[in-house]
DNA sequence: CTAGGTATCCAAAACGTTTTGCACAACCCT
DNA sequence: AGGGTTGTGCAAAACGTTTTGGATACCTAG
């Protein structure tokens, strides 16, 4: 028994609420008391207009109802990538405090283009949502987004924006996450150390990155990715081929996973092994650091958290009018010790 | 020096395209039209609206303009899980599908949540959005999606529904990737497997196990997981705990990459050596498992495609109103051969 | 000088709700 | 009997657009 195949009913016009009201023999305002309960109405009345309803299986249009009421329970998450993992734990984040609330969330995925995030922009400025969480993953430009957030709700997530000191901000706590991993390595007596940094543009990536060379106090070799596994594998990969590392440098920090993935392949290529020749720290504890041969020792960022801290405080501001009490957020991030570190050859 | 911290304007209401009209001294009609281009207007007047409208800062109110239009230039992708990459991956093709025709793309994530899926599922009813790619990851209540279906715009995504056949489907050839790992296996001289399947209730779980075990023509011990981790880990660990494989049992072929890591983890545990002892296969080719220790054996899913796909035909149906020629996809699948399998131990 | 264009703009309707002020009846209390 | 309350429901305004049928003035050709 096959079951019949599915058929497509003719498009017609979506009962209105008139139409109810007409069918029940009402008006268009007791109808709309009866399904909002705002105002009473007679029992026997009611009763008589939800079954009209269901019958005519009635469903209020949400575009008239937010036109009305000016405002839609919707808002957007700005984001350059949701395949990268860390965006796609902040996505679930920013949507599981949405949903809390009865708000909808958009999905902005910008690829780090300019027009795009342009474009998800204007759904702000035309109202079609009511505020935006902005991780947009890259140096946002400051002005733009001044002038946007001076007229409508936004919070920004993971990453600040040097000047917007009073925004609503929930980020990982970058800075004590770099410390964490110069502290390890040099409990690991380790003392000079190659750090692959993210642009320099970027705030977390500097905060990554001063915390670390504060705490390592050893001696640190900087060099500048774009936080792509193709980078660290390149810079690395350079670094070797024009003669090797520097001088008894035996540890190497990268400022994110994915570059960390990269140094260690180009390690791993040269015949270096880790850890036993080189230790390797990535950060952020993406899915597959665990997973990786060996496991990448690594900075656990909250990413689930700063999504929803973020959203929470959004909407906060949104439905209550008010800027949450504590307008910035700083969330722990945690060192998680895995097979790629080991003490320092001599 | 520090730059001033950010101030919040003062709220107050937008203008509307009655306040450019007024400050213009035209009617809003005119304003719309200069803005629309639907109609000429004399470029002298033109030039003055479009000044008053820069010096106001106006930006049409896109819900009074959906009102009018009937239509929102938003669809919904409902998935169980944005985190998982196989879902991020699928949601990134949807988001390029939806952006290139000017679409927005609204994120219902339901985490397999039946209430969360009726509440997302509300705003098609309530025509929020103008359809909905729907990926749900579970076995979908047929008579909800059907009644849906008829009425409003809606494209399948990686799982078919029973019953569903006119319906707009994009999906992966499970049933060929369940073929090649058969073939793969039997090539490498297993003759012997133990199948971990999905829920039983999942069409593409079924098309999986069905296309294996045609192409094995081995015996094989099917026990059904649930696409977890958890879950791969348990059954293998019971089935050592009891004795051990079956007896010959050389190969083990989870019907995901979790599922693989699981079982992978529990072999480890036992002392048994992948691919030396028993040989594994995955199935979705998520990040980890390339990276994976052996790296995991297993088959492509074209997850952005499929979005992609998906997203694309429900588009073309919303927008020109006719149901796509093809309007069954099926995307092709590769079979990744790395590390975990390797042939049959004697 | 008149009939028919053409260029330009506007008023009003329509989209589908919610909200608010009011009307009418029925009831209660003194 | 009269004033106040309560219960019930409606009409109209408002939200901010787009669209459509005219209206007005000017111009051109006959």
């Amino acid at each position: 028994m096959t079951p019949e195949p599915f058929q497509r009913e003719a498009v017609r016009r979506p009962a209105s609420i008139k139409d109810v009201a007409a069918a029940a023999g009402v008006s268009a305002t007791t109808v709309s008391h009866v399904l909002s309960g705002n105002r009473p109405v007679n029992e026997h009345t009611a009763a008589r207009v939800r079954s009209v309803v269901n019958r005519l299986g009635y469903v209020p249009a949400s575009l008239a109802r937010s036109l009305q009421a000016g405002s839609t329970s919707v808002i957007g998450l700005l984001i350059p990538d949701i395949s990268n993992t860390f965006f796609a734990e902040l996505a679930k984040g920013a949507e599981d405090a949405a949903h809390d609330l009865g708000y909808g969330l958009i999905l902005c995925n910008t690829e780090f283009d300019a027009d795009r995030e342009d474009r998800y922009l204007g759904m702000i400025r035309s109202r079609f949502i009511d505020g935006m969480v902005y991780a947009s993953g890259s140096p946002p430009s400051r002005r733009r987004l001044e002038a946007l957030m001076g007229k409508f709700p936004i919070a920004l997530a993971d990453e600040e924006v040097e000047g917007l000191e009073g925004a609503l901000i929930a980020t990982a706590d970058h800075e004590a996450g770099g410390r964490l991993v110069g502290e390890h390595l040099r409990t690991l007596g380790h003392r000079r150390a190659l750090m692959l940094t993210g642009p320099r543009a970027l705030r977390s990536s500097n905060a990554r990155a001063n915390g670390f060379v504060r705490a390592f106090r050893g001696e640190v070799v900087e060099l500048v990715g774009d936080f792509k596994e193709s980078s660290g594998y390149g810079l690395v990969a350079k670094l070797l081929q024009e003669g090797g590392l520097p001088e008894d440098c035996t540890a190497v920090f990268a400022a994110n996973d994915l570059m960390a993935f990269g140094a260690l392949l180009a390690l791993r290529e040269a015949g270096l092994s880790v850890p036993e020749d080189v230790s390797v720290v990535g950060f952020d504890d993406i899915r597959a650091a665990s997973l990786a041969h060996p496991p990448l020792t690594t900075v656990h960022q909250p990413a689930y958290d700063v999504g929803r801290t973020a959203t929470a405080q959004l909407l906060q501001y949104v439905t209550r009018g008010e800027v949450p009490p504590a307008s910035r957020h700083t969330l722990p991030v945690e060192l998680k010790v895995r097979g790629s570190t080991a003490p320092a050859a001599r």
